[in-house]
DNA sequence: CTTGACTCTGTACTATAGTACAGGGATTAA
DNA sequence: TTAATCCCTGTACTATAGTACAGAGTCAAG
């Protein structure tokens, strides 16, 4: 049994142009259009689009999802490089986000230091190069 | 003493085009173009830029660092707000990175164990609805 | 006075992940 | 049969933060 665009697009949650837009990127293969009709998608195609929303939730842009499709799940080596990457990549924006907080915290209480003066201890600091720049 | 847009761009350290995208983007103020002739920036108007960066660098996007420039350092409870705002918004896109890290951690373990058979744990796991689900 | 370097305006393109239509054709239910 | 609903293609638009370039004008040095 197979279904159409409106249907897939469905069952998946997906918009009919989501559908559309991994069509053209070709995250799923577009199914041959019957002449004069509409075409036609394996249920299949329900699992792909849910695997590629669940891939998404963990991080992967639709490129790499899409080199993870082309691996599929016979090629466990080169999935865990990606995967391992991936997290190693996350590993290091949420350090970068860590040291972040700290800057945001100590400008923070800049601000509320110098709260009876006129001026916006935040403001100022962050009008003087401090570590921030290299 | 003031500069030409190209002057401006140097010694802020960024390109003509973003000197212009700012001004289209309202952060820095257009001078007047003097009749036939080329535009004459303030000094202060480095500073502007590099404030922008150094904003830019702890999280804030253009349209924030807008209104922080629109605040002053005559503002600072405002100002003190969205600072503490972006901090909060920070450490929630930690915690959602480290949830992040968790599955994936998770899912690479079930690639190297099953690495003796066909198929890689990774996709597989990947491919049935869990937690990742709602 | 001419050449090279700079500036001007305006438009289009980059990446990412879609969304929103317009203007048709096909299908389906009453 | 006719209206409602779906599908088709193609284009344009959203947000974010710029970059690139064309074609024209201007400025400064030799």
């Amino acid at each position: 049994m197979s279904l159409t665009i409106g249907k897939l697009a469905k069952t998946a949650k997906v918009n009919i142009e989501t559908v559309r837009y991994y069509q053209k990127q070709a995250l799923i293969i577009e199914p041959q259009k019957p002449l004069n009709g509409f075409r036609h998608y394996p249920q299949s195609d329900i699992d792909r689009i849910r695997f590629i929303k669940r891939a998404q939730k963990i991080g992967f842009s639709l490129k790499e999802i899409k080199q993870l499709l082309a691996l599929g799940d016979e090629n466990c080596h080169d999935v865990q490089h990606l995967a391992t990457e991936k997290r190693d990549q996350i590993v290091e924006q949420i350090s970068g986000l860590i040291t972040i907080t700290k800057v945001l915290k100590n400008l923070i209480s800049n601000c509320t230091v110098d709260s009876d003066s006129q001026e916006c201890g935040f403001i100022e600091a962050l009008s003087k190069q401090g570590f921030l720049d290299k």
